[in-house]
DNA sequence: ACCTATTCATAAAC
DNA sequence: TGTTTATGAATAGGT
C-alpha cells in the first residue's frame, strides 16, 4: 500500500526504516484497538524498534500480566514462573550457607560440639589459638599506641605548665587534663574519642 | 475497509464478530510479523477473544518473556518482578546475614581486626577464651573416655588371657592386641574407630 | 470459506 | 515529525 509495492524484508536504509517504523507502529497499534473493541478482545502488544523506541497497547479492561498470565497458561510457556523457580533455589542454596557459617561459628564458640571428634575438635582449638594470638597482638599493638599518646601529652602538659609558671600565670588546667587522662583508668579505652580532647586542648 | 464504513464499538451480533476476530486477528498478526520484518523490530502480541481463542506472535530474535523484560523496565510496570518482589527481599536479607557471619568467623581467626577498637577486640578475646575453655574440656572429656575404654580393655583381656591360661591354651591374642591399643600412642585417636576393634574381640 | 466493492494504511515525496 | 497523494492491502457484507 503506497506508491508502488515493497518486498516485505528489512529496510537497510536507516532513516526509511525509523520513518516506517513510526507510521506501522501507529497502524498496528490502531488495529489492536480497534480488534479490542470490536470483538471485545484482549489484546496485549508491545513493539521495540532497534532505536529503543517504544510502543504498547493493552485492552482497557485488562492489564498486560493478565493477558499474559493466560498465555502463560494456554501455551506452556514460562514466563515468571522459571526465575520464580531459580530465585527459590537461590533462597535455599544462600541458607544452607548461613547454616554451615552458623555452625562454624557456634563450634568456635565451644556449643554444639557434644558430636565432634578428636580431630576436628583439635582443628577448632588451633583456629581459636590462632585468633587468640592475632587479637592478642592487635590489643599490644593498641596499648602500645594509647602509651605513647599518654606520654606525648604528658610532655605536653609539663611543658605547658612551664610556659604558664614562667609566664607568673596559675596552673589551673591540670585538673581538667587529670580527669581526661586518669593515670589507672580501666583497660577499656577507645582510640577515637580521645581526638576530640586533644582538640579540645589547642 | 470493506463495503460500508463501520463504526469502531462492539459488535454486539456474536457471529459476526466472531468474524471479524478471525479475520483482523490475521491482519494484525500479518501487520506485526511485517513489521518485525521490515524495520527488525521486537514485537510481542498476545490476543484472546471473548470465547477464548488466542492468537500470538513475537518476533523470532527474541522471546515474549525477553520483550516483556525490557517493557518491565521501560514502563516501571511490574509483571512479574512484583510476584518475586517477596523473593529478591529474602535474597538480600539472608546474603546481609552471611556477609555479617563471614566478617564474624573473620573476627574470630584474627583477621581483618585492623578497624577495630580495644572494647571489641575484648569482647572476640573473651569468646576465643570461652571456646578454647569449652573445646579443651570437650577434649579432656574425650580422653578420659578413651582412657577409661582401655582400662576396660585391659581388664578384660586379662580375664581372658587367665581363662585360657585355666584350660591350658597359650594366650597368643596378646602381641595382637597391644597392636591395637598402643599404650603410648599419641593424642591423636578417635572414638569411632575403637568400636569395631571391640566387636572384633567378641 | 470465497468474492468484491469499498475503505484504510502507507510508501514516497515534500 | 507532519502532510499529501497515488496505490496496494485489508476487510465488511453478501454469497
Amino acid at each position: 500500500m503506497g506508491r508502488g509495492k515493497i518486498q516485505i524484508k528489512r529496510i537497510e536504509n536507516v532513516n526509511n526504516r525509523q520513518v516506517t517504523y513510526s507510521k506501522r507502529k501507529r497502524g498496528i497499534i490502531k488495529k489492536a484497538q480497534e480488534i479490542s473493541v470490536l470483538c471485545d478482545a484482549h489484546v496485549s502488544l508491545v513493539i521495540f524498534s532497534t532505536s529503543g523506541n517504544m510502543g504498547v497497547f493493552c485492552s482497557p479492561q485488562t492489564k498486560v500480566d493478565q493477558i499474559l498470565s493466560r498465555y502463560q497458561q494456554n501455551t506452556g510457556n514460562q514466563l515468571w514462573d522459571a526465575k520464580h523457580e531459580y530465585l527459590k533455589q537461590e533462597v535455599e542454596r544462600i541458607k544452607k550457607e548461613n547454616d554451615r557459617l552458623r555452625i562454624k561459628l557456634r563450634h568456635l564458640k565451644g556449643e554444639d560440639i557434644t558430636s565432634l571428634h578428636h580431630q576436628e575438635l583439635t582443628e577448632i582449638e588451633y583456629t581459636l589459638e590462632d585468633g587468640l594470638a592475632n587479637i592478642r597482638k592487635k590489643q599490644m599493638d593498641c596499648w602500645n599506641i594509647h602509651e605513647k599518646r599518654i606520654r606525648a601529652m604528658e610532655e605536653d602538659n609539663q611543658s605547658l605548665a612551664w610556659s604558664l609558671h614562667q609566664k607568673g600565670v596559675e596552673d589551673d588546667t591540670k585538673g581538667i587534663v587529670r580527669e581526661y587522662l586518669p593515670r589507672d583508668s580501666s583497660l577499656t579505652f577507645r582510640v577515637q574519642p580521645l581526638q576530640p580532647n586533644l582538640q579540645q586542648m589547642k
